[in-house]
DNA sequence: GTTAGTGCAAAATCTTTGCATATTT
DNA sequence: AAATATGCAAAGATTTTGCACTAAC
């Protein structure tokens, strides 16, 4: 159990009790290789502990996002939320709109973008949001279809 | 009635009903020069008729993105997402996570990094979403005070 | 006259919260 | 022991839907 020992340090650091849930919750985020809904972590952390409710999902998404471990973003076209861990070196998404498929667009281009905005607008810049979305090649013949 | 004219002319290139409720909207808008929620969107439109329905605002706003009228967008933070006119030439905003201040910045850079997408993914690519947050000079100075 | 749109109220979804209990430090 | 976190159930908030009625074509 290496990576709970990590994970407990790594909480530490981040002044975060080092709890059951949100190990669990924790890995499953490092495992994930795309954004996840809280449902959709809800599920994966069953499996592990069937005892979990939903509200501490939610609760944990909050304290990570709150302590910058996570970041949430929103998917086109419906309106739950996606949360993944806050990579230094992150990647962007396109998002296929018939079936939620999502592609990386490859290593995020706006790290330098952001240095520019800070000095013309003196906000102190956070994090950003970038999604793009459309149909991937298959839906794009369904789409085609029902349109006509 | 100038524009009322111009706006049944355009309700009908697009397939839909010319109807007061989607004028009002539609006008709300034009004039709106940030993206403004669901519920925004209905107190001005209750301003010129009364009797609308929230309902009818998600109605009209769910039909304008689904001709393309409109687009949706999520600010972070919350889960309320908002709406504005998709423009062809349209902004990015940066969106202050004190005070919600949006700023825009400027034109949008995406369209040619869409061109290369598409044709690496042969994805038929629609729309993106943009958005950078962080804390305006303001809101910058109360949150060093809160944190300490 | 037919088709499409609206208002209302009710339902559905997603997310947060109060409170008692349990866990971590 | 004190401070935090959790589970549960209940409440909040946002968005969608069924149905009868109305307006647009």
């Amino acid at each position: 159990m290496e990576e709970l020992k990590d994970n407990k340090e790594f909480f530490k650091e981040h002044g975060i009790k080092n709890t059951k849930q949100r190990n669990i919750i924790f890995e499953v985020l490092k495992q994930a290789n795309t954004p996840l809904t809280a449902e959709q972590i809800f599920l994966k952390v069953k499996k592990v502990d069937k005892s979990i409710s939903l509200s501490t999902i939610y609760r944990v998404l909050n304290t990570f996002i709150s302590k910058e471990i996570a970041v949430k973003l929103t998917i086109v076209e419906d309106n739950t939320s996606m949360f993944e861990l806050n990579r230094i070196d992150h990647e962007h998404y396109l998002v296929c709109m018939g079936c939620n498929k999502t592609v990386d667009i490859g290593h995020c281009p706006l790290g330098v973008y952001e240095n520019s905005l800070e000095e013309t607008t003196n906000f102190d810049i956070v994090g950003h949001k970038f999604e793009i979305y459309g149909y991937c090649p298959e839906c794009k013949n369904k789409e085609r279809l029902t349109k006509n």
